[in-house]
DNA sequence: AATTCTATCAACCGCCAAGTC
DNA sequence: CGACTTGGCGGTTGATAGAAT
């Protein structure tokens, strides 16, 4: 099911993504953005093409992916948008929240495609809605999520790669205190879509990694996951920002802190060798080169222009303002210092980027052209 | 128990469009 | 205007788990 690691091409890996590979992408992306793939990989210590890099966050590593358990409602409309778009998985997969062109296109060549054949084939025999609802359903027991051994409990091994869990699970007691408590109530109010799908409420009660809550005694998934923010950034706005598209909110109070220890524990070799991935994103973060930012040479080769040209390419137009524009043309905008009291320089000296982007190597490199390294829990207050 | 067949899906490949130089 | 780069898309491959023989 899975490709093994194959041979080299032009020295770099193909096959299956490892747990290692799968951490410094993600520890990159989330801290950097993906602000140009081919670049990517060697900033990221990756010893992949970026088109790989690409195709592996898209399809695998980026938030809010659903994977597996299609609902009705779901085979139905790529039925549906299937008749009328043709194989345009990505217009398909557009209009399903979650879910990517190539899983969308795999699980019709290998389920939806078959039923629809086999409908077609039978012509006399009723084509009605218990018909296809006994096909679905076939379907769906065919994906049933409690099925261990399609889709573990764990999903974060699924998204951090596919190690041979340790069982670090949350105990069942924690998990219902948690979701009854109140804890879980910023976290379902805040999310994106304020009125999740059954889809995602069920994802959210089965354990669904990009939705759960934090919980304290589950380092695996926490620790892993915060590996990019380990330190003093635990409770930094940085994180909040990163945690906002994963539904997490407000980590300080919900045991985010306590991380670190496990990770540090880790680090030192303290921890048992059973914690595969705990030990190895402790690797991971202490070598470091996951994220490695650009040499002085590349950083010099850099100009402050094009750093923030390749940064408004990925901005949304309607994002440049013409007050921008303007302070452009006047030059005030690049040589206006950047300090608290003054609200337009901060506002418009930080609007060439989005959020995200604030933890790109361009906005570094930006930054760093005003003598401002690192601060980026002041750029967040001033903002 | 061993072998063969089938289903699954992550990953690769080649092509294309848009943007940049 | 043409060459080049980059990101995105759809078709296809191939390793493997599980089912069937």
């Amino acid at each position: 099911m899975v490709r093994p690691p194959s041979g080299d091409k032009n020295g770099l890996k193909r096959g299956t993504w490892t747990p290692e590979e799968d951490g410094k992408l993600i520890a990159y992306v989330t801290r950097y953005g993906c602000w140009n793939w081919r670049q990517l990989p060697k900033f990221a210590g990756l010893s992949r093409c970026g088109k790989s890099c690409r195709l592996r966050w898209m399809n695998y590593l980026r938030p809010n992916i659903k994977r597996g358990n299609y609902s009705r409602e779901e085979e139905e409309t790529i039925i549906k948008l299937h008749e009328s778009l043709g194989n345009r998985w990505s217009a398909i997969a557009a209009q399903l929240p979650g879910r990517t062109d190539n899983e969308i296109k795999n699980h019709w060549h290998t389920n939806l495609k078959k039923g629809l054949k086999k409908s077609s084939d039978v012509p006399r025999q009723e084509n009605n809605s218990s018909n296809n609802l006994s096909q679905l359903e076939k379907i769906q027991k065919r994906t049933d999520p409690n099925n261990p051994l399609l889709y573990p409990t764990d999903t974060s091994t699924e998204i951090i790669g596919r190690l041979p869990s340790s069982d670090p699970q949350p105990s069942s007691s924690r998990s219902s205190s948690i979701t009854t408590n109140t804890s879980v109530e910023p976290t379902i109010s805040m999310v994106e879509d304020d009125n999740p799908t059954s889809t995602e409420a069920s994802a959210e009660t089965s354990g669904n990694f990009w939705t759960q809550p934090f919980l304290t005694d589950n380092s695996y998934i926490a620790c892993d996951f915060l590996a990019p923010f380990m330190g003093t950034e635990d409770l930094s706005p940085v994180v909040d920002e990163f945690s906002c598209p994963y539904g997490l909110f407000e980590l300080e109070k919900h045991g985010a802190n306590d991380l670190s220890v496990p990770l540090e524990k880790a680090r030192k070799g303290e921890k048992e060798p059973n914690d595969p991935l705990l030990i190895c994103t402790a690797q991971i973060m202490d070598s470091s080169p996951s994220s490695p930012q650009p040499s002085s040479s590349e950083l010099s080769s850099m100009t402050k222009d094009s750093a923030v040209a390749s940064s408004t390419n990925m901005v949304a137009d309607d994002i440049v303002t013409s007050l921008e524009a303007s302070a452009e043309t006047t030059g005030d905008f690049w040589t206006e210092p950047f300090f608290d009291g003054n609200s337009y320089i901060t506002s418009d000296f930080l609007a060439p980027f989005t959020d995200s982007e604030y933890l790109s190597p361009a906005f570094d490199e930006y930054l760093s052209g005003y003598g401002l390294y690192g601060e980026y829990e002041g750029v967040n207050m001033i903002n």
